[in-house]
DNA sequence: CGGCCTGTTGAAACTGTTCAATTTGTGTGG
DNA sequence: CCACACAAATTGAACAGTTTCAACAGGCCG
């Protein structure tokens, strides 16, 4: 069991090294613990949000619409992550944010945040890297709803929860709760759910993975990476501050 | 005629006011003003790069590639934009980035100005919003391409270049000389050329655009902007500075 | 003039969608 | 513990949007 504020000390340390005050400040930042249940909306496009984020627990996501209702997923949020950094300095919010599971979070001010920031260039960078990785998860999902077919589509956010909930320790990285529903799944790669499932079928029956509820298991990582043309550069996973 | 300290001083301020000792800081930056061809290569995908461009004239692009040679162009870049703004804080890049048409660039060297940055704070500020507000693209493109049809598609890029170019005083909103074969936006949509010829053509006969050659003008801007869906609140233009 | 890139057009093929019905799973109340 | 309700998953068949392949036209440059 640790604190939130050793929760925020080990997220600012794993991209940069702190100094005894920059943890002393972090202490005493005024984060609010609150627990919210799955599907509810942390923020709505065009509102102008005055706290922000940090997941402690469970998985949340960013959405838009189009006029007629269709939905597109964006972006997975894991725990550990901060959800509002572009409203550290953007007024208004251009995307909707929704949790995907029962989520516990630790709420602080953006004004105490950005403060906080601010003050502590370590800090500051690892904001900065957080930032321009989810800009990279952004492009390598619009290389892939873009240019690849659905199967590889698929395997690819495969590829990626894998990797991201073993570097986030949600689970098992070869084995996890696939939180999502189909019809989430579509609208995170731009298909329908009735195409999800027969491309989940398939990827079944072709033994690449393994199925039992909700339950994703990978039984052949290499041939899943290969038709996902997955390769993990675009995580910067070992980013840390030069 | 301004000089390559006043177009980025300018550039500064329309998201955040200067110090007089801020705008001295940036003239004692080391630009170097370099022209290349279009199509030239200005970083590669795991490249480490050392530099930082700023677009003095002409347009860039950013592209990621599939292993069997698909491209898709996840971002246009224009005159008044850093080009490497994740260079400054990751060490190796994720995308090529590629001249469209032929490039001024003023280039400085990253360490010099992430000092800079970490040294002025409205400076760092407006590093915040151009970073976050491409990560806003990304996220409208995600939409696009993943649940609009390709007329919406080409007529929402066709938006987004009327005004963006109009902000970037590239020429006239409602005609500009399209900088990109039809090939090229194709890969930027996540469609063929032969199917971005066929749309671009029903959108001419449907009265919404005119072209001539390269040229493309919009005749009806409601209803172009409506096929689009288009909203600009993503790009959020009015973004300075809180 | 010749070569090459870009744009244009047609016809066939295919990937993924739509619609609709059925099954499975899960939680709730009696 | 069973019955019911509801969301999610599954399946089939017809359909649509986009791709593929192929051929040709136009314009620009050496």
């Amino acid at each position: 069991m640790s604190t939130v504020t050793e929760q925020v000390i080990r997220k600012f340390e794993s991209r940069a090294s702190l100094h005894a005050d920059d943890r002393a400040k972090i202490a005493t930042l005024p984060f609010k613990v609150r627990t919210i249940d799955a599907s509810t909306y942390m923020l709505r496009e065009g509102q102008r949000p005055t706290r922000c984020a940090f997941i402690l627990d469970g998985i949340a996501y960013r959405q838009k619409l189009t006029t007629n209702g269709e939905r597109e997923i964006v972006s997975i949020l894991m725990p550990g992550e901060f959800v509002d950094l572009q409203n550290l300095f953007l007024d208004e919010s251009d995307h909707d944010i929704q949790a995907l599971t029962r989520l516990t979070l630790a709420e602080v001010p953006i004004v105490a945040l950005r403060q906080f920031v601010e003050s502590c260039p370590a800090a500051g960078q690892t904001m900065w890297i957080d930032a321009l990785v989810e800009a990279s998860i952004h492009r390598e999902w619009l290389l892939n709803i873009g240019r690849r077919n659905a199967r590889s589509r698929l395997a690819h956010l495969l590829c990626e929860f894998s990797v991201r909930f073993k570097t986030s320790t949600l689970g098992d990285a070869m084995a996890y709760e696939l939180p999502m529903t189909q019809e989430q799944l579509g609208d995170a790669l731009g298909l329908t759910p009735v195409h999800v499932n027969r491309v989940l079928k398939s990827l079944e029956t072709d033994g690449l993975i393994a199925r039992k509820k909700r339950q994703v298991s990978v039984i052949d990582w290499p041939r899943l990476r290969d038709t996902a043309e997955f390769n993990e550069r675009y995580l910067h996973l070992g980013q840390v501050r030069r």
